[in-house]
RNA sequence: GGGCCUAUAGCUCAGUUAGUUAGAGCGCACCCCUGAUAAGGGUGAGGUCCUCCGUGCAAAUCGGAGUAGGCCCA
């Protein structure tokens, strides 16, 4: 006979080989076919709401590993809400608009902004942005992302561009709006604005001049009571003299020294001099002085407030000071144009000085600068240095090359020149405050992100909403014809509202004005009707920075404030700094109860990924050899709050940790296959050591749901892991094979063991689904339950009346002694006495009574747990030869081969009568069992 | 250059209020099994807790400086 068809064996359809690229892909096409994502929903409608709003990816482009994290992160965490008394929509986002999309779409068309109709290209840009909304959309379902993916929201959509206009107009209407000036990158040739990208940076020759600034008579008392037979000069250096004559201030850093120098400049010619004490040196070899003394030291700080006359006109400049001024080159003094430059823009703010720039779109000097009016500011160049020379202000002239930033379609030099622009006012209506209070309410996970915000809250300038671009929300601002007095007011802005509700915002640059204003309307200066549109276009960060409103207000199935945020640590700076600037504008408040960041993912080195580098991972590789799965597995082993680092190594792991608990699971079918649920054992007939795992089954959900609220999901990982290697796979599972394989299949002993088995493959399955979502989905079919989905079902709640923690306390103890005598036995397997376990005879020795008592009091278990044949013990110290492990516990362990006879059933040895002649090769206790399937059969 | 953050085994993570010999799982090596089998079990080897200095009776843990890396600015 062959008694292997008289066990019960593991049975089951589920693969062992997941597959799961493939798999995966008809998974996906079953929850589209059962709209999953909308049951869900109707399951819900009626519990409380959990809204995590989802910051918007930028439409071009396929994602990137970064975008994956992101989302699967956001998505773990929707699943595991919508599985836990949770209503949960989640609509997903993109920013259709900005820089980017325009510059790659110029690019890809060859033209440049002059080249092309606004709203012709407006459409080419919307159709780009549509395509890869579309692309990326499929992506993201491909990671097995559940979201409202028919009806995301985008920034393009006529309600959202809306949106957007309410917001500015609320803005106004509280008066965070204003116009003022900044300069921006210009390019003289094109006249026009150019944004960042749109500069390269390419070698120039510009002239280096090292020029005197006097000091005024009444600022030499700041240098103390020294009489100076020179009158003292600041000395600067420059590469665009052309920007002196809109200089207003020269700049020292607060803590560096500055040596008040007395030089001989020339045989015939003395100066005192202020410069950087340690620049002295070079900086005297350069100008060619060999004679110089220092009369007085004084820190930057000091000088803040001296006057200065300038080098070539009735102007006087400033002192002022700011850490940006660097001893790299020059004399340690920075001329301060803030109408010329970012950095002397910023000072310029800081300091409260005029934002001045005297140069006109062609790049001429305007009629406020008399000398030059009229000319090229390059031209002007050269007379500038013979000017300042003839006055006896220039120290030292040079041509150098440098790297400068020039027009990327007509490749001229460019210049920063400042154009009126609009602004949101930061410290209006104690905005500012407002924000620093808002943060501080906030649940900043990690905590850090709060000092990071309030940081950049605190320094942070006016926001210039202003771009010169096509590819953007415009500015719903009219200009007056006759006085070109902005019409700034809510109704007509209103108006605009409407309209883009209606049309999109390209009926902005197809509308003519009078369309969109109605006909009462005048321009509040000069009363004159008639009206031109703004051109410029908003910051594309305004257009994110709305969604709260455009988005959480818009719609009756979500609310406001959101619950959660969720994105990369960079978005401090970005979304989460302008959605708060904007919502505590309008709302006093923060639009978002918690923040939570991730860091950037990384290569195994810990170093950024970059196609230069060559260490790039594409989330989409990963899919196509392994499976969304084993990327969403690694996303929750990582710990998110710092970089996330990604290598072949790791996903390897992923892929190993993936196949344990995919077997592991496997396993747990398998032994199911003719289990159902009417079959359950009552709790207080199970085995002892079938309460055991129930016990550490309902620890396990209790951390695993802690985990998950804490949104600490490598615990999850960990903890779901160590439970199927350990006390599953390792523990459990093996001691049971003997009961489930040869007791009779309807006994009560292998239906306690099923019952316990059940409970934990349900419960493991929805545990994980959030995390593994394809794989739980792929094993709901063999749980028989009513729910078409594991995620229509709820997710499971720890159960206090299935834990004993006496019990635990005493299978820790038994396992112990399990531990010494597996290492027994090993040590008897390299003796070569034993192979298999089943093959030993374990003698245990003690001479300690309790330890005694407590062997005795378990004799029913020695052979299970250790899986052994035949166990035995001693009040007696052992023999020295006997194993034992140091003196961790008082125990001596011998390993005999088994006596008796091999049972050809369930392998086990034992000394009973071998009696029964048609079945001579069974043990009683398998006699008995063949018997009774012989008897009904 | 500035703000914020990080550094524990080959990998992913623990390590509480400073308190025995710094832990887990995986991986690796070796062994067993062949009734979870492109599986399963066992044993074992792996650590300058980034470096240096300091404060403590005592430091992975507290303080300072540095190095390497990340995000954001400049």
């Amino acid at each position: 006979m062959e008694y292997n068809k008289t066990l019960n064996l593991p049975k089951t359809k589920f693969p062992m080989k997941a597959n799961l690229p493939q798999k995966e892909l008809q998974i996906q096409k079953v929850w589209n076919e059962l709209k999953l994502y909308d049951l869900i929903q109707e399951k819900n409608k009626n519990k409380r709401k959990f809204i995590l709003h989802d910051g918007p990816p930028y439409a071009n482009g396929n994602i990137h590993i970064g975008h994956a994290l992101n989302k699967i992160l956001k998505d773990i965490i929707v699943k595991y809400k919508s599985m836990s008394d949770f209503s949960v929509p989640f609509v997903p986002g993109w920013d259709c608009h900005g820089l980017p999309i325009e510059f790659q779409l110029f690019k890809k068309l060859g033209i440049s902004k002059n080249e092309i109709e606004r709203v012709k290209f407006r459409r080419k840009a919307a159709e780009y942005a549509l395509k890869f909304v579309k692309v990326q959309r499929e992506e993201f379902k491909r990671l097995g992302i559940f979201a409202d993916w028919e009806n995301p929201y985008l920034t393009i959509a006529h309600s959202y561009e809306s949106g957007t206009i309410r917001v500015f107009k609320e803005l106004v209407k509280k008066g965070y709006i204003y116009r003022g000036l900044k300069p921006v990158y210009w390019c003289l040739s094109c006249e026009t604005a150019l944004a960042e990208a749109e500069v390269e940076y390419m070698d120039h020759s510009s002239p280096s001049v090292f020029v005197k600034f006097a000091l005024t008579e009444e600022s030499l008392s700041l240098l103390g009571k020294e009489k100076f037979t020179f009158l003292p000069s600041v000395l600067i250096w420059t590469t665009t003299p052309w920007t002196l004559p809109a200089n207003q201030a020269l700049c020292f850093h607060p803590e560096f020294d500055y040596a008040v120098t007395h030089c001989e400049v020339s045989s015939d010619k003395e100066d005192v001099l202020i410069v950087a004490k340690d620049l002295l040196p070079s900086l005297m070899d350069k100008i060619g002085v060999k004679k110089y003394k220092i009369i007085k030291v004084l820190k930057g700080k000091e000088l803040t407030g001296i006057k200065c006359r300038h080098p070539f006109l009735e102007k006087i400049s400033v002192g002022v000071v700011d850490n940006f001024v660097s001893l790299e080159e020059g004399t340690g003094v920075v001329h301060i144009a803030p109408g010329h430059g970012q950095e002397d823009y910023a000072v310029g703010l800081r300091n409260n000085l005029p934002i001045y720039s005297p140069v006109d779109e062609k790049g001429k000097f305007t009629k406020e600068v008399e000398l030059f009016s009229g000319r090229n500011v390059w031209e002007c160049n050269s007379e500038i240095v013979e000017k300042i020379k003839e006055l006896g202000n220039l120290l030292y002239t040079e041509e150098i090359v440098h790297s400068y930033p020039h027009c990327w379609r007509c490749k001229n030099p460019v210049i920063f020149r400042s154009t009126e622009q609009w602004f949101m006012q930061v410290d209006k209506n104690n905005l500012r405050h407002i924000v620093f209070a808002e943060s501080g309410k906030v649940n900043w996970i990690p905590s850090a992100g709060e000092k990071r915000m309030k940081a950049m809250v605190e320094n942070r300038p006016d926001w210039c909403l202003s771009r010169q671009r096509y590819w953007g929300i415009p500015i719903p601002v009219f200009y007056c014809q006759g006085c070109n007095e902005p019409l700034l007011s809510e109704e007509a802005i209103e108006k605009v509202e409407q309209l883009f509700g209606k049309e999109g915002s390209d009926s902005w640059f197809i509308r003519k004005p009078e369309e969109i204003l109605s006909p009462e309307i005048k321009c509040q200066k000069c009363g004159k009707k008639i009206f031109r549109k703004e051109e410029d276009i908003l910051d594309v960060w305004f257009d994110s920075a709305a969604s709260s409103e455009a988005v959480l207000k818009e719609n009756d199935f979500l609310s406001w404030p959101a619950d959660l945020y969720l994105e990369g640590s960079d978005q401090h700076r970005g979304w989460f700094q302008v959605s708060l600037l904007i919502s505590c504008a309008l709302q006093n408040k923060a639009p978002f109860r918690s923040v939570l960041t991730h860091g950037f993912v990384v290569d195994g080195e810990g170093k950024k990924m970059s196609k230069s580098l060559g260490n790039v991972i594409a989330p989409q590789e990963i899919i196509k050899d392994y499976g969304a799965d084993i990327l969403r597995l690694w996303v929750s082993s990582e710990n998110y709050s710092e970089d996330i680092r990604l290598s072949d190594e790791i996903v390897s792991q992923s892929v190993d940790t993936y196949r344990r608990i995919r077997n592991t699971i496997r396993y747990l079918s398998a032994n199911l296959s003719d289990f159902n649920v009417e079959q359950k054992v009552p709790y207080e007939e199970l085995e002892e050591i079938d309460k055991w795992a129930l016990h550490k089954l309902q620890k396990l959900i209790g951390d695993v749901i802690c985990g998950y609220q804490e949104y600490q999901f490598h615990r999850v990982y960990k903890l779901i892991h160590n439970f199927c290697a350990v006390e599953l796979s390792s523990f459990y599972l093996d001691v049971l094979k003997d009961r489930l394989y040869t007791f009779s299949a309807d006994s009560g002993e292998r239906k306690s063991a099923q019952t316990v088995m059940f409970d934990i493959l349900l419960n493991i399955v929805k545990l994980l689904a959030p995390v593994l979502s394809h794989t739980c989905e792929e094993v709901w079919p063999y749980l028989f339950q009513k729910e078409k989905s594991v995620f229509l079902s709820d997710f499971p709640l720890e159960n206090k009346e299935s834990e004993n923690n006496g019990l635990e306390e005493k299978w820790e103890k038994i396992l112990k002694v399990k531990g010494i005598v597996t290492r027994a036995l090993e040590k008897a397997r390299g003796a070569k006495i034993v192979g298999n376990s089943l093959e030993a005879k374990i003698e245990i020795y003690t001479a300690d009574a309790d330890w005694y008592q407590f062997l005795q009091e378990n004799k029913n278990v020695w052979t299970t747990v250790f899986i052994v044949s035949q166990v035995n013990f001693f009040n007696r110290e052992g023999s020295s030869d006997a194993y034992s492990d140091g003196n961790l516990l008082p125990l001596k362990i011998v390993v005999s081969f088994a006596l008796g006879k091999k049972c050809v059933r369930c392998w086990n040895y034992s000394e009973c009568v071998w009696e029964d002649s048609s079945h001579p090769q069974l043990c009683q206790r398998c006699l008995k069992v063949v018997q009774n399937m012989v008897s009904n059969a």
